[in-house]
DNA sequence: TGAAACTAGTTTCCAAGTCAAATAAATTGA
DNA sequence: TCAATTTATTTGACTTGGAAACTAGTTTCA
């Protein structure tokens, strides 16, 4: 058995956390001056993907719980990125569709995001990347 | 330029937030049965690993902003787990300690954390688990 | 059919988080 | 020495997020 594992930071929940709190910061602070969040962000690129997507659907992918989406969605809405449709099929469900205003501030957000990503890769190479993603792929 | 990254899920920032969603539900699951946060359970672990820590250090290693970390102090203080004592070098400082009770309960919950940390193990080989922590770390 | 069971999405309510300001102690330097 | 500044933590007003309840539409099957 490998040393290591008396101290709790090497547990990988809190190795996780800890890249994740740091990164969400850092995006977080440059979307700021978008007056965006990152889950919203999320939303808008999820939309942008192509398939029509309900509520259910865009809260799996956009990493938010329902109830959560449903009121980031008001407040989109009111901004105008986004507005809601009732699906034709089943009328429980609702169609969520990017405003051609959501869609342009979404290319204006996702050139500091990818910015952001540029920072972040520097700290990696490549390969590690790859491998950083195959594994936390494994874990959600 | 390796291909990919038309989809924004290939974003770290995104498959990082969706492990930790992941990792970090299982795991609240597991220790809602102690009444208890993951969080929480931090600042247990910080304490237990030997030197004495002021708020400041505490937040940093638990990973919590201070006004969060003081709130949920005074919580787990209101429950026994922990208590409060003015530094005695510098005053504004406080050091946070474990009681017994919190010792004793930190070591019932890190067994549901380590069974925790098996489940999550079965997912990758072991020198997965290295690659990402090292990864993990130099991004935090 | 149509009542019962189920599902999608929203709302409500409360616990917990945030930001900025307040407090209090320590340090600086005129 | 002591006012001004800096630092550590807490407080307070406000916002957010989650669990459970609620509404409305759909499916099942007797």
């Amino acid at each position: 058995m490998s040393a290591q594992k008396k101290h709790f930071e090497n547990h990988l929940s809190y190795v996780l956390a800890a890249a994740h709190r740091s990164i969400s910061k850092s995006l977080s602070d440059r979307l700021r001056k978008h007056g965006i969040k990152i889950e919203a962000w999320r939303v808008m690129e999820c939309l942008d993907a192509g398939e029509r997507l309900t509520m259910g659907q865009l809260a799996d992918r956009a990493l938010v719980n329902p109830p959560t989406l449903s009121k980031l969605v008001d407040r989109m809405v009111l901004d105008g990125l986004v507005h809601r449709r009732v699906a034709d099929e089943d009328h429980r469900q609702i169609n969520l569709l990017l405003t051609s205003l959501g869609r342009m501030r979404m290319i204006q957000i996702r050139e500091d995001v990818d910015a952001e990503d540029q920072n972040l890769a520097a700290l990696l190479d490549e390969t590690s990347i790859d491998l950083l993603r195959k594994a936390l792929a494994k874990l959600s």
